[in-house]
Order: C-alpha cells, then sequence, then structure tokens
DNA sequence: TTGTATGCGTTATCAA
DNA sequence: TTGATAACGCATACAA
C-alpha cells in the first residue's frame, strides 16, 4: 500500500542518471548515434529502476500523433462486425497503433457524434468506418480537413475514399445463378430496409439486373422486420401463396434476415428445400448446423478489416493515391437447403 | 482542396475574439459566472466560425485525465464479448468516455503486452479486464500502482478487484437439478482445457458437487479440443458406450464447446433428447433453430458490460469501496433436446 | 468581469 | 557527445 507514488516523469529519470533530459529523450527515441556506452547503460538502468514510460499525451501534444485509430461501426455485437474489428485490431497493434471503437446502433446521430468527438479533438489519427449510410457530409468534411478516412464494407454515394468491401454484385450474382441452375424457378429477395446501406443496394440491385425485373416492378422483393416474427411469417406465406406449383427459394440480404427466415420456415414447418430453398448472406457457424444446412455466402470480414487499417496507416503516412475501392472475394457454401434432388 | 488549414487553437479563438485565452478557455469549460454576455457571444460565434475543438492532448497533459478506459478481452469475435464491449460503450460513452479495446486472443503475453501499453503511457485513466487469468501478478500490481481495475467474467484467484460475473455455480447447480428432474441418469460435463479461467472453474466444481464426484474420479467428465470434430465424436461416442441402457445427457461449458457438441450429435445422427440430451452455456441465436431445439444459458453480458463500466468510471472518481463480487443472474432456456417424453 | 504568467512532460533547435 | 531552452495547446493561480 504505497500512499500515491507519482508516475515517474523524464525529469526524474534525468536527474537520477545525472544528465540532462534531451539526453534522456535521445535514448527513449533510439538516437544513440552519438551517445556514449556509458551514460546508455546508465540511463537504461534508471529507467528499469524506475519503470519510466514517457508519457503519451505530452509526447501528442508535441508530434500531433496520437498513436489511436478510431473505428465506428453500425453494429458491434453482428458477428461481421466484431471479426472485422479483430481484423483491424491485429493489423493496428502490430503497427504500433491502438483503436478506439465506437458503436452506432445504425443510427446516424450516434455516428456524426461519436465522428465528431473521435476528430474532433485530435484524438484519432485515422478513421475506419463502417457507415449508416447518412452522413456523407460530415464524413467529405472531415477528409477534406485532412483526416485519412477508409470505409469499411459498405460505401459512399461518391466515391472519396478508399472502400473495402467484399464482391457483393458478383456473388449475389453467383448465387442466383446457381438457384436457378438448382432448379429453382422463382426466387425473392427478403431484405430489411435498405435506406442508404450500400451493400444492400448492390445485392438488390444484381438481384433486379439477374432477373431482369424493373426497379418498380420486381414481384418477389420483401422488406421485412426481423424483429416481427408473425410479419416475417406472413411475407413467406405471401411468396409461397405467389408461386403455387412452382419451385422457389428465398434470398436473404443478410445474416440476421436469413436467421430470421429461416427461423420462420423451421415455425411454419416447411421442408428444405422442397417446399422452398434458403440461401443468402451471412455464413454464420449454425448454418451448417440447422437441417439440411443452410447454403450461405461467407464473407471475407477479417481481411477486410485487415486492409482497412493497412490503408489507413498508409494514407496516415501520408500516401496520396487516388481513392478506390477494393473488392475482397467472398465465397458461397452450398450445402443442403438450395440442393433440390 | 484548401492547401491545409490548420487545426484552430485556443489562441486564434482569443485573438480573434479579441479576449485572452483565458476567457477563452472558460468559456469552453462552462465557467459563465462572470463573463458578460457580450463576450459570451462574441466567442460562440468565433468558436462555431472556427469549427473550434480543444485539443484533447493538451487538455489531458494538464489534466491527467484522458477519457479513455482499456478494454481487454480474450476473444472479441465471441457474441459474449462483442456484447460485453457493447454494454461497456454505451455507458462509457454516455459519460464521456471513449473506450480502447484490444483482443489477446486468450494469449497471455499479448495480454501482458496490451495490459503494459495502456497504462504504460497514462493513456487510459481505467481498464476492463476479462482475463486470461495468467497475468494475476501483473494486474495486481497495475491496480496497486494506481490504476482503476475491473474484472469482467473471469475473476482473479484473491479477490483484489471489483469483479462482475454471472452466477456460475448457482446457474451450474440449477441447470443440472432440472436434468436430473427431467428424468436423465448420466449427464456428462463437457469442457475446453480449463487452465486458469475461472468461469470455466467454477461450473466444472458446481458439477462435481452436485454429482458428489471427488475431483480425481469424476467418470464422464471430457476436455474437447473444439478445432478438432473427430475428437469431439469420439469423447461422445466413449460417453455413451459407457451409459449403455440408460438416459444420458451432455453439459457444455459453454457456447463454443456447445456448438461443438451439437455439431457432433448432428454428425452422428443421434437424436435429441432420447439417444442423447443436450444442455449449457451460451444461448446464442442458433439455439432455437436447431430441432428439437437446444436448451442453453443466457448470459447476461450486456448488463456485465454495463456494470463493468459503472464501476470501473466509479472509481476513476475516487471510490474507495472494498472491492467486491457482483453475480448477475442468468437464464436457463429449457428446450427440447432436455426434455424427455 | 478579464488578463498575465506559469506549468503539464515531451521533443527539437541550437549551442557548447 | 551533451545540455539549455523554447515550444506544443490548454488550464489555473493570482492580479487587475
Amino acid at each position: 500500500m504505497t500512499p500515491k507514488p507519482r508516475k515517474p516523469t523524464i525529469d526524474m529519470v534525468a536527474s537520477k542518471s545525472e544528465v540532462s533530459k534531451t539526453t534522456i529523450s535521445r535514448f527513449l527515441n533510439g538516437k544513440y548515434e552519438y551517445m556514449s556506452e556509458e551514460t546508455k547503460k546508465r540511463i537504461q538502468h534508471v529507467v528499469d529502476e524506475l519503470n519510466y514510460r514517457p508519457n503519451n499525451f505530452a509526447r501528442s501534444l508535441k508530434s500531433n500523433k496520437s498513436g489511436l485509430i478510431g473505428v465506428v461501426v453500425a453494429d458491434i455485437t453482428s458477428p461481421f462486425s466484431s471479426i472485422l474489428v479483430k481484423g483491424i485490431g491485429d493489423f493496428c497493434n502490430e503497427r504500433g497503433y491502438q483503436i478506439i471503437t465506437t458503436n452506432t446502433d445504425e443510427d446516424p446521430s450516434k455516428e456524426r457524434e461519436y465522428l465528431e468527438s473521435l476528430v474532433g479533438g485530435e484524438m484519432v489519427e485515422g478513421l475506419i468506418v463502417n457507415t449508416t449510410g447518412k452522413n456523407d457530409d460530415l464524413l467529405s468534411q472531415l477528409g477534406s480537413q485532412g483526416t485519412p478516412i477508409v470505409l469499411a464494407d459498405r460505401a459512399m454515394e461518391h466515391l472519396e475514399f478508399d472502400t473495402i468491401t467484399n464482391n457483393n454484385y458478383g456473388m449475389t450474382r453467383d448465387t442466383l445463378n446457381h438457384m436457378t441452375e438448382s432448379g429453382f424457378e422463382h426466387v425473392a429477395f427478403f431484405t430489411q430496409a435498405m435506406g442508404a446501406n450500400s451493400s444492400r443496394r448492390i445485392r438488390h440491385e444484381a438481384y433486379l439486373d439477374f432477373y431482369e425485373y424493373e426497379p418498380g416492378d420486381a414481384p418477389y422483393v420483401y422488406e421485412i422486420d426481423t424483429n416481427n416474427s408473425r410479419a416475417v411469417i406472413e411475407s413467406i406465406q405471401a411468396f409461397i401463396g405467389q408461386t403455387q406449383g412452382h419451385t422457389r427459394a428465398i434470398f436473404a440480404v443478410n445474416g440476421v434476415v436469413l436467421l430470421a427466415v429461416v427461423r420462420g420456415i423451421v415455425e411454419l414447418g416447411l421442408k428444405m428445400p422442397d417446399d422452398i430453398g434458403v440461401c443468402g448472406y451471412d455464413d454464420w457457424e449454425w448454418a451448417t448446423l440447422v437441417p439440411p444446412g443452410i447454403s450461405a455466402i461467407e464473407q471475407p470480414s477479417y481481411q477486410v478489416g485487415l486492409e482497412a487499417a493497412k490503408r489507413v496507416i498508409a494514407r496516415i503516412n501520408g500516401s496520396k493515391a487516388k481513392a478506390k475501392v477494393i473488392e475482397l472475394p467472398s465465397k458461397l457454401h452450398v450445402r443442403g437447403s438450395t440442393t433440390l434432388k
């Protein structure tokens, strides 16, 4: 129970080692060029003895570098995000950065608040954002004021920042193609409200293109509220009603929707894939467990995180490369739910 | 494309408003007591115009407060952790703190590294740790040097810090009791290596106590490697072999084990609950989906996060209350997998 | 009601 | 090879 040992400062180290703090500072920053072995050793000794660590704020104040990267995700509890954050963290920590994670709950005003608070006080050197899509203006502004920004998974309307996503369009098309080849005559598109979410929109677009529907008149697009299981079930029933006598399947726009859909199908006692096929994003752990196995698309979240981190750090270090979109490959796992006998 | 607009400082605001920076500082900190409406307005105007935000490092350097709380979790990708982090974040953000999240991957040396780097440079004001259990010494040291620490979910050997967990012992006992009442004659305990993980150890202890087994000679304790599905299956078969002609069930020590066990059972084509019952931690989304529904224990991760955040912040604000363990209630969801007809 | 001067712990410039 | 000193941006004790 020591009373309250004040953290040692560079001055204490200096006086204990009987050199100036300039020398200590040199030592700490590895500038040994003109330093005698003698003093080097002495300093090392004192540093160890005091267990001295330089104060980050003083350093940051001087250098204008915090060693912090801000990460703004829409929903940290989704496997996509938590794996993304892990990828970001792994890369950043390796390079000596720490990450500040904030969770917007898909709420644009929270997003706004966090963005402002993170860059406002010079807190972070760069930003990785999984945006709600409703703060393009603010992001633009922050970017033009000099904060390096990288978008993860969801793009902005105008390409302005490096954007790491997966090949949403191509993968959706390939999956629908697989459905056709499997023999499904009608495929519905189940989605949450698409709002400004670019991934959802692109998947939707790929769906419309594949079946050559006009935007206004696609018969089997269902926007569902995943928290309302009754409504989900009703949508499934409506789709079935519209496709009597045909083979049919549901494509889920994301993992949450896929879960809700499968839940509904199980509840209705329908048999997959004969009564109805199912596939979609995302390939979460349970997809193999529910008989007959749910076909699902695995996104490279971890790699997205890694790549996003790599790009912000490059920008922080001065890269002026033109902003570009990087599409990482995802993977369709075909299972029983889309395998018609 | 403005060239590079330097961030405004308090000095710029001062000169533009034609008052001293002291007055600006007062204004920024809401000390309006003796300030004329006139200057107040003028300053407000300039602040808005310049879009000025005080520099956090300078503030931190002065005040020795970073507004940052460090969160060290063992595995951010597990639902338990990501929900925990969300709870922590929600509470902290509300109180004006940001959180720095680090992920140890259950690796004690990474944990050590992050702990040191987080508190080392005065970076964080407090720490919430979901510890691997292998750094008790370091945690002790950091704590005694003045860093407020709260443990989330996993306790240390000696009670030294506030520890927020759920009622592991009681819940395990209650669940086993439910199994007995359901008619299961033998219940196995499936676990990952227990190591220094306090939650696993406590659940194990509750199991031994319930069946009055001596620590050394519990016949149905299986330590499995969840990545090795063959081995998992062999353990299940071994258990079945030992209990021919009896009703039996498996208790899984956590969500990862539960998943592996269910996967094995499905693969073996066994019927739940008749061939074998299943229950355990954790109640993740898929538990209702796998027929006949998997009985599972839901942990209050979010509340653990909230409470942990509340405690660190209280400590940061000077609370000297004696360290204590807070056990939050968890909930057993009984489903088909433990309902013998 | 407002301003002056000093210090927080570092790093960098210049001089020795 | 080393040291004195100024500066980073802000908050505060003390003066006015």
